[in-house]
DNA sequence: AGCTTATTCAGATAAGATGG
DNA sequence: CCATCTTATCTGAATAAGCT
């Protein structure tokens, strides 16, 4: 059981997108995003010095985003992630759901209307990709920056929770004592979404995996899991704005001649 | 001591995996 | 086709050990 501790962040945006992809497409395609389903954690529990030790989901934003470039999902698209064509053609393009989405953070003062931050919130994804690299195509693909407040503070909580295995599992502590001294010393575990909840000693995975508000509900279990066992969350993934994909052409063109 | 061979270790390099 | 991280493999220097 974890200690109450003084956490750095007041909130947590835990986001999992869902992006285009066909059969065999690696990562570097040019994925638009279709799903945009963020869950706001905040403490519950903070007492008089700011010790916290419960977050709980306190709103949900989630709307399916139409992309541009290629409108047209793929069977195996659609078969990974269980979106249709007809939820994203109903959809607004990804600026929009953006500015719905900053109408949000305003709304739950995160935000103020120059998007100026109003508290110390922390972005929260399964692995670095979501706006590492979703994120920053999209933004690209839209003509539009990537907002200041989406690429400053992003944790990996697929590697926290490594990083917590590896410290507190009996195999992981036996490792480390019986090899005192010289070795490669601590690899870090990391593993799917199912097997992170099981390391917690969480209940299985609710919800279809690659839906992206399942997936975002269960991250967030996570990380209410993390936080009540006293482990301490902070970002862990730089983010490149301007990072740059062999497909990207002059001002937001992607090149076709990468896809037929 | 002088030489050769083995062992260890660290750093470099190569190879593999990676989400939607 | 990118970039990053992790693991495996290689390499070379330093060290240790064995031998005459």
């Amino acid at each position: 059981m974890g200690k109450r501790l003084k956490q750095v962040y007041d909130a947590f945006l835990v986001l999992d997108v869902e992006a285009t992809c066909v059969e065999g497409s690696d990562f570097a395609y040019p994925n638009e995003i279709i799903e945009w389903p963020v869950c706001l954690l905040r403490w519950k529990d903070a007492n008089v010095k700011g010790k916290t030790r419960e977050l709980e989901i306190v709103a949900e934003f989630r709307s399916f985003v139409r992309p541009t470039w290629r409108p047209q999902l793929s069977e195996f698209c659609q078969a990974l992630t269980g979106i249709t064509q007809e939820q994203v053609d109903s959809a607004s393009t990804f600026p929009e759901v953006l500015q719905d989405f900053r109408k949000f953070l305003e709304e739950h003062e995160l935000l103020d209307e120059a998007g100026h931050r109003l508290a110390r919130f922390c972005f929260c994804s399964d692995g670095p990709y979501d706006i590492r690299d979703f994120v920053v195509k999209q933004c690209f693909i839209s003509k539009i920056p990537v907002p200041a407040w989406l690429s400053g503070d992003v944790m990996d909580v697929r590697r926290v929770v490594g990083e917590w295995h590896d410290a507190n599992t009996a195999a992981a502590v036996e490792r480390r004592q019986v090899n005192v001294g010289a070795f490669p010393l601590p690899r870090r575990m990391t593993f799917p979404i199912p097997r992170q909840l099981h390391a917690l000693g969480l209940e299985p995975f609710v919800g279809r995996q690659h839906s992206g508000i399942d997936d975002t509900r269960n991250i967030c279990r996570l990380v209410i899991e993390l936080a009540r066992r006293g482990w301490r969350l902070e970002p862990n993934t730089a983010i490149n704005p301007n990072r740059r994909w062999p497909w990207m052409g002059k001002r937001g063109k992607v090149l076709e001649e990468y896809y037929s």
